[in-house]
RNA sequence: CGGGAAGUAGCUCAGCCUGGUAGAGCACUGCCUUCGGGAGGCAGGGGCCGGAGGUUCGAAUCCUCUCUUCCCGACCA
């Protein structure tokens, strides 16, 4: 069998990873360091993204606003634990203006030096926490929900396009409430929100679970993530919800009267999810013809190809390819209208074919003269690619009766994507491994180690940091204490102590 | 930040050692034959070889400096 891509997954994930989205025409390389180009297919999947997640952010009752991209650097070193975090990783403005150096080049002015210098935003918790400051005075203004969709900047030393970039975008929630309770509630909730949005519109399996207390967001007290198992075993942070306690509160001066009369910190938390989605939603789909694009982010659901011939039919035949998208895009999928494309342009057919193959549109229908003809369509689904003899599998139906399923094909393609990859993760997670040396033998000896679940004793500090040494040498990371998970019964296969909880350990990106 | 590698056509690269102002494949344009599993033929368009300096009658090629990017590690959404 024949396939799109030069690289299959098996030889060199890593090579396949870029093929597929230079294939995909998902982003390319921008000649700065770090820094994609988002073209229109992949910026139509982060669109996507971004339609239905904000449905579900406004649904909870948070107010999308927007903060600048500058933000003064004393905001930073007022929270200390935060500015170690990202001090590493900050672009700094100091000049507002460019003079000629003399050599047919522009250097910054010496005279245009800012008293302050600015930081290109990392996150924003600081400049949101200033804005808090002022906008809660009492506990009536309790809670206050807000969230922007930004572009941020974490001058990373190695970057991988979607994983990594020095440039990405996400959204950033951020909320400040009366109690400890309330804003660990939603810390939860958001965590939810995600776990939600990972499974329904991308397809994606995750395990919601705690951050060890060394994986921490700076400045937080604790950290939820969802953690995303791709197609080579590896994790795949892919969200993060923040209980911040009183920390940025305290150092932003978010402070209220409450009912008795007393001035209070609030709680505050922070989420976010970025343009990572994407690279979660390709290493967990994509196959070696390229992107599996899941239905319900696939910027078009249905892409008719028209088989033009240069000849007099193909007046007739583009006729009946829009008539029928219309009609398509009466229908509903997932509770909105189809999006459908009529592919006319001037290019072969089979070019057109594979293209849309590589970029994973969910339905490709293929239609010349004798469809025209007999009233009919030749389907391809992108989840069913090949027969069991390895031909391309299009299937040709009557075109009233692709009408009438196409919704009901797209929620079944969704949900297969789904089953599948829920099925990897769950075959490739151990849980019966209850000693070092079964952890150590386990991943020096498999292929596709994917993730242990085991248990532990939680040890913080110094003791913690012992263990995170230890597995450092097997490449492994602790991913999360899963909320699901089983309560702990046996010993610590670190430190041999009770345990208290267990914990997935995995090799991660 | 350490270790590699590379900058020549839109893309992937050859040419450099042994200086004589540029090539291939794919892509692109036109015409013809094809057409339901990425077709073929013919004819074309497109690059002052990352930048600056030097050596030389002459530099993609040799020398010096410089900029940038990619890959592998340590750090992170």
């Amino acid at each position: 069998m024949k396939h799109a891509l030069s690289t299959a997954r098996a030889a060199n994930f890593s090579a396949w990873y870029q093929e597929v989205i230079a294939a995909a025409d998902l982003a390319e390389e921008s000649g700065v360091r770090g820094c994609m180009v988002i073209r229109p297919w992949g910026y139509g999947i982060w669109e996507r993204i971004q339609a239905l997640m904000d449905a579900q952010i406004k649904l909870a009752g948070v107010e999308n606003c927007y903060f600048p991209l500058f933000i003064p650097l004393s905001f930073f070193e007022k929270e200390a634990a935060h500015v170690d975090g990202f001090a590493k990783e900050m672009a700094v403005v100091t000049h507002h203006r460019l003079i000629a150096d003399g050599k047919g080049g522009l250097v910054p002015d010496p005279a245009a030096k800012l008293e302050e210098p600015l930081v290109v935003r990392p996150t924003s918790e600081t400049v949101i926490g200033a804005a808090m400051s002022r906008w809660v005075q009492s506990w009536r203004d309790l809670p206050l929900m807000v969230n922007q969709w930004a572009n941020v900047v974490r001058w990373e030393m190695r970057t991988r396009m979607f994983l990594r970039t020095s440039e990405f975008l996400w959204q950033e929630g951020h909320t400040a409430h009366a109690t400890r309770d309330d804003a660990m509630a939603e810390t939860l909730r958001a965590l939810e929100m995600y776990r939600a949005f990972a499974e329904g519109p991308l397809a994606m399996p995750v395990v919601t679970g705690e951050k060890p207390e060394n994986e921490r967001f700076p400045g937080a007290v604790a950290t939820y993530s969802i953690e995303a198992m791709m197609q080579d075993g590896k994790a795949l942070q892919a969200g993060t919800s923040h209980y911040l306690g009183t920390g940025f509160a305290e150092s932003s001066g978010i402070k209220y009267q409450d009912r008795d009369g007393s001035q209070q910190f609030a709680h505050t938390t922070s989420w976010g999810v970025s343009t990572r989605l994407i690279g979660g939603v390709i290493m967990t789909h994509g196959d070696d013809d390229g992107l599996r694009c899941p239905p319900q982010i696939a910027p078009q659901q249905v892409v008719i190809v028209p088989m033009l011939r240069d000849d007099d039919g193909d007046a007739a035949l583009l006729d009946y390819c829009k008539a029928l998208a219309r009609e398509l895009r009466s229908q509903n999928a997932f509770g909105e209208p189809l999006r459908v494309l009529v592919d006319n342009k001037s290019q072969k057919t089979q070019v057109k074919r594979w293209n849309w193959i590589k970029k994973g549109a969910p339905l490709i229908l293929e239609i010349g003269g004798r469809d025209v003809a007999g009233g009919n369509v030749s389907m391809i689904r992108r989840d069913r690619l090949y027969t069991a003899e390895g031909k391309l599998n299009a299937n040709i139906q009557t075109r009233d009766a692709f009408v009438a399923n196409a919704g009901a094909v797209l929620v079944s393609i969704q949900l297969n994507m789904f089953v599948d990859a829920r099925h990897r993760m769950n075959s490739n997670i151990r849980r019966d491994i209850v000693d070092f040396a079964a952890l150590e033998s386990y991943f020096t000896a498999t292929d596709l180690p994917g993730w242990v679940e085991v248990e532990w004793s939680r040890p913080s500090g110094a003791a913690l940091d012992a263990v995170v040494t230890r597995i450092k040498a097997l490449k492994l990371t602790i991913r999360n204490a899963p909320l699901g998970a089983a309560p702990a019964i046996g010993t610590c296969i670190f430190t041999g102590e009770p345990a208290v909880e267990r914990i997935l350990v995995g090799r991660a990106y």
